[in-house]
DNA sequence: CCCTGAATCACTGTTTCAGGTGAGTGGCTG
DNA sequence: CAGCCACTCACCTGAAACAGTGATTCAGGG
């Protein structure tokens, strides 16, 4: 008998996965909670096998309470549930100890896969979670170069459309000088021309 | 009695959803679809009164979806459905006939007041969505131009980092069009280069 | 049927960017 | 002190981007 918990803000959340677990015989619904308080306070006297958590909860809240509760209680398997296929987020949870993320549009049979899974000590990846996840260690593993201030100040401007000369004149240098830095930036960042170092500068929210 | 339908493609959705509002007197369990074509479907030989629709499900579907339901059917009233709370799908949804937008985290009380509202003709924003959408508005005020489609396939393209001679090779044109191209996206959307072409166009997901 | 607008192509300048190379200063650190 | 690095400046070359002008074709709508 597996005893499953479950933390989310959406009451439609919690009573959907109550309503399709209602009827697994191997499954016992241990309890519930709408946030991260509420959710420690259950697990004072009371435990679980699995807890089924919601990541992304007002302020961050899911990635703290995994970290939490997998100190408190290393015992208890943690699956992420997310509507959202976000890389982001389900590295973060593996990061703080969970043991498996599912999307919430998992059908029944998956959930219960997930939640048997996880119970026995593997780690669960729904099909497409785990290729977003790949996705995402693809695209931003590598660390992003150290730039200067005086190289930010610069890649600032240059987002803000200013040009070489436009910005020697502002910030009182030499147009070489900020030619220098512009070079500078394409080749820490690895990139070939303005238009690539400002999408990686908007999307790596280097501005 | 109110008659409501829901689409969405999350399972545990549909299930907490009809928990909330099976005993609610006045409202009727309509039915139920996980995808535009299932929805449409039930409306061919049934219809409802108020349809609660998640905005947010695969390929855009809850937009278009919406469109096509107030084209057919203006007398059904659309609450639009989602996880988050973003403008832009809000406004979208507004733009294509929906009559009010409810977060999935709203509690019983206010999903039942915003079918009421809706179904009574009046447009219901939760008051956490209505901010968001205010945010978003304010924003982005300015009204995007409508970019043709070769012009956004070439704006993803120099985002890619190509220059003009190598789209032109992609893409099997003359570079002096890419370059026309080039020069209408600039015209088009008020900016004077590259680096500002490409903020914009990332920050607005054009690409 | 005419007008509009998307899409295509062309030519000519000017400006800016990119690549390479080199060099001087000042500050911090092993 | 020697070495590293940020920051500064300089020049040269070729490539790309920007600006302006104009033209053709083709599809859709009033």
């Amino acid at each position: 008998m597996i005893r499953v918990f479950i933390v989310d803000d959406h009451p439609v959340v919690i009573e959907g996965i109550h309503a399709l677990l209602q009827h697994e015989k191997d499954i016992e619904w241990a309890g519930q909670a709408m946030n991260a308080q509420s959710c420690l306070g259950f697990f004072v006297n009371n435990t679980a096998d699995v807890v089924l958590m919601d990541i992304s909860m007002p302020g961050m809240e899911g990635v703290e309470l995994c970290a939490v509760m997998k100190e408190k209680y290393p015992g208890v398997m943690i699956l992420g549930l997310s509507s959202f296929n976000q890389g982001l987020y389900i590295k973060k949870m593996m990061e703080h100890g969970a043991s498996g993320y599912i999307l919430k549009n998992s059908s029944r049979e998956e959930l219960i896969k997930a939640i048997h899974a996880v119970q026995s000590g593997e780690i669960y990846f729904s099909g497409e979670t785990g290729q977003a996840l790949q996705e995402y260690q693809k695209s931003s593993m590598t660390e992003l170069p150290v730039l200067s201030s005086r190289e930010k100040e610069i890649l600032g401007l240059i987002a803000e459309g200013y040009t070489n000369p436009q910005i020697a004149e502002k910030i009182f240098l030499s147009s070489f000088t900020v030619d220098s830095h512009r070079k500078n930036l394409l080749a820490k960042l690895g990139v070939k021309n303005t238009a690539s170092l400002i999408r990686l500068a908007v999307e790596r929210k280097l501005i």
